[in-house]
DNA sequence: CGACTAATTGACTGTGTTCAATGAGTGTGG
DNA sequence: CCACACTCATTGAACACAGTCAATTAGTCG
């Protein structure tokens, strides 16, 4: 049982689930994913607020996010803490804590949400059955490599409104990705966690905001924000706008 | 054949190699090492400024550093370049290419090097039989992306000389593992790419030295660096000094 | 030795932080 | 239903840290 995350505990289902082209089953046959749904037996309830995991405690699982949204983040000694990364559905939490085999790192839910609990010692079991299965799994993991390093890049080289509209951008790619709209969305984090993975501080997202939406590049009313030219906004951080 | 790198093909052996206990063949019976042998088949090596690999290019084969030292970079087409990662001996290049089956960085030779050639495919496939295997690369793996979450965590949340602390005794520890002295050591990286790394300016890693050295933490001398007192450099980056 | 590249240091500037006040939104209880 | 408390967000003014520009020194390689 993880955390104090409200447990409510269900049988989950890959085969029927809406997201399993996002997910650890991508690449695998009808048959695989059966075989998978024995592994992955349950879903748990988190409920907003509420851990999923403690930074230090033992693991066991990777959790699959079936809905809603986590945060994650680090809480040091000398007090200073920061949010290492948001995840939404279909995404792998717990990557992170493989090699340690203790949680690195707090994770929250930032809304209601359920996650799909997956024993990492019997995925790599049934992944020397099944290698597209390893292979997918590596994939996710190179590619939660890649999205550090992006933020790292936008850490290291990008001013206050550049990381913000970085920011943006990549939740509106993931969010497409799931079929929502890549331009008009809510944000599930508060400005003090959005400044504390942008390595900002909350008045200064606030600000850069306010800078984005009067060069007329997005439209924010707190929570909601609107994109008005992804290409400009593309061309800001540095990338090609195609 | 690896980016611009001098080619000089020559059989590798796990099996002697001192560095197998930093390396894959980690937790690997002898006879899986000798396995594992017949995959890696060459090292190359790669002079000091030469590349192993450039962004962009297909992804074949991860690159185990054999001995040498890399960096792993990245430039934007709005010319702003980061440096992503230092690489030593016995630490696997190219796991950031894995999903996209492209680089996403350039590697270069710090100095002159020698590197295992790692073919991704096959390793997959051998991994099948070698679960051990397996473990240990998502073990390697896992280890990125902590040590990523270490560099956001610097990025977002620490100062100058913090950061340049953070990053000395990081190479510490890594030093240390491999035999070397982790007080008192040659340092690979020019300026820039420090402050690249780290998200300053190389004048400003300059100073940086120069208040630590003030402060008695440390002394500098051009590339050598001494570390006089390990747990003062802990506390000032917010670890507990044990 | 001369031509480089790399590193240090100083003076000034600018971006983001800090501190503080205000406003907007939400939930609770009288 | 509204008052109150609370959290979250916005905005302003003063300040500090790191960036920029520039000059000098140290080290390296042909």
């Amino acid at each position: 049982m993880p955390g104090n995350s409200t447990v409510l505990q269900q049988k989950s289902d890959c085969m029927t689930c809406s997201f399993r082209e996002l997910c650890l089953p991508v690449g695998l046959t009808d048959e695989e994913i059966e075989y998978l749904g024995n592994l992955i037996n349950y879903k748990f309830k988190v409920r907003r607020g509420e851990y999923l995991s403690h930074a230090g405690s033992d693991f066991k699982s990777l959790y699959a996010v079936k809905n809603g949204s986590f945060k994650t983040c680090v809480l040091k000694v000398d007090g200073r803490q920061q949010v290492t990364g948001f995840y939404m559905t279909g995404e792998l939490l717990g990557l992170d804590a493989i090699s340690p085999e203790k949680h690195t790192c707090d994770t929250v839910a930032l809304v209601d949400s359920e996650v799909c609990e997956v024993p990492f010692k019997k995925l790599e079991e049934i992944g020397q059955n099944i290698p597209s299965l390893m292979s997918q799994l590596h994939k996710i993991m190179s590619r939660e490599i890649v999205q550090d390093r992006g933020v790292m890049m936008l850490l290291g080289s990008m001013r206050a409104e550049e990381r913000l509209a970085a920011f943006l951008l990549n939740l509106s790619t993931r969010l497409a990705r799931r079929g929502y709209s890549p331009t008009d969305f809510i944000l599930r984090a508060t400005r003090e966690d959005i400044g504390s993975y942008l390595g900002l501080k909350l008045e200064t997202v606030s600000r850069s905001f306010s800078k984005l939406q009067e060069e007329g590049l997005i439209t924010v009313n707190i929570k909601h924000i609107t994109l008005h030219d992804v290409d400009k906004l593309n061309l800001r951080i540095g990338n090609s706008a195609d």
